[in-house]
DNA sequence: ACAAAAATTGCAACTTAGTTGCTTTTAGAA
DNA sequence: TTCTAAAAGCAACTAAGTTGCAATTTTTGT
């Protein structure tokens, strides 16, 4: 696990800016073992008397996973969800399809097994998995880095939130 | 791969009507490498003249979920798209960041593994990847089946796509 | 400490996938 | 052919996420 203090000082040595929303973001993600989505966040914000607006959430977790600092879970209620990304922790998620909860299961050799596993282990009824991979196919890999398309992983709005180069 | 007669045959089977949209949108899937959205099916639909309300599309798209004769995959642009969920055929997806194209990967031992695998076999630059596990937890186990929350997988709607009874 | 520049935030209007309630049409059994 | 439940259509709605632009705040240099 690893404390926001840890999170925020990263950030500033990658010469982002720290504001009070990002600092509360980052307290609200790293103190949370469930992923949160923009609304989830928005509501912990409300509470603590710090409301913000939607659009600031969505730019900051988009900004955090630019750094790979948070990381998207796509949920199949549609919403995206964020977690702080903790490198070595490489965990997959049990989410239940009536309450939706989440718990968190470690890796094992393969699906099959990891499934049968789930269910002894953590009494959870596996009905549905799914697996994706994302990254450049072989074609995009040769073209430049121009004409970037939105929506997908990775895409960041830079002409707000730009990473600060040297 | 499975032809739609085949579909359109298992679906009479399970005592479900076959519409001539029903069996087009079975045509449609069933002739198609990647999967697609309702919209990319509303769209097939309408250049082979047979212009269809997205609502049809939704509740066929949910019906055939349902009977897991269609599997639904979840991408990053917020999109569901759907293939034929041929059963022997375990493969999971490559999705191209930056194009969207899909292709398929057969799956491996284990993920890293996997991920090495793809990067040489495809070609395919893997950077993100997500592994979700979707079913009921210990709690909900126990309750009746009353009360389902809404879209969650395996949910329908029951009142106008009814599965018809013995 | 202070001013300027650049990054961040707020706001309102917009986009789009998917949903709902209700009416009309149609498949398929009798 | 007629009847009835299932399916299709339609219009209005919901909600997550986006965009353009103006107002504010963090930094940096002085």
């Amino acid at each position: 696990m690893t404390t926001s203090t840890t999170l925020v000082n990263n950030l500033r040595g990658l010469g982002e800016r720290i504001t009070a929303v990002r600092r509360a973001i980052l307290d609200i993600l790293s103190n949370q073992k469930q992923p949160l989505s923009a609304k989830e966040i928005l509501l912990r914000l409300k509470k603590k008397k710090m409301p913000v607006n939607k659009t600031t959430i969505y730019r900051q977790l988009s900004l955090l996973e630019f750094y790979e600092i948070a990381r998207p879970i796509r949920f199949a209620d549609r919403t995206v969800r964020y977690e702080i990304a903790s490198p070595g922790d490489h965990h997959h998620h049990l989410v239940c399809t009536r309450c939706h909860q989440t718990e968190n299961a470690s890796f094992a050799e393969d699906l099959e097994r990891q499934i049968k596993i789930i269910r002894q282990k953590n009494q959870f009824e596996v009905s549905q998995h799914a697996l994706e991979f994302f990254g450049l196919c072989r074609n995009c890999q040769k073209k430049k880095k121009t004409n970037l398309s939105s929506g997908a992983p990775n895409d960041r709005d830079t002409r707000r939130l730009r990473p600060s180069g040297p």
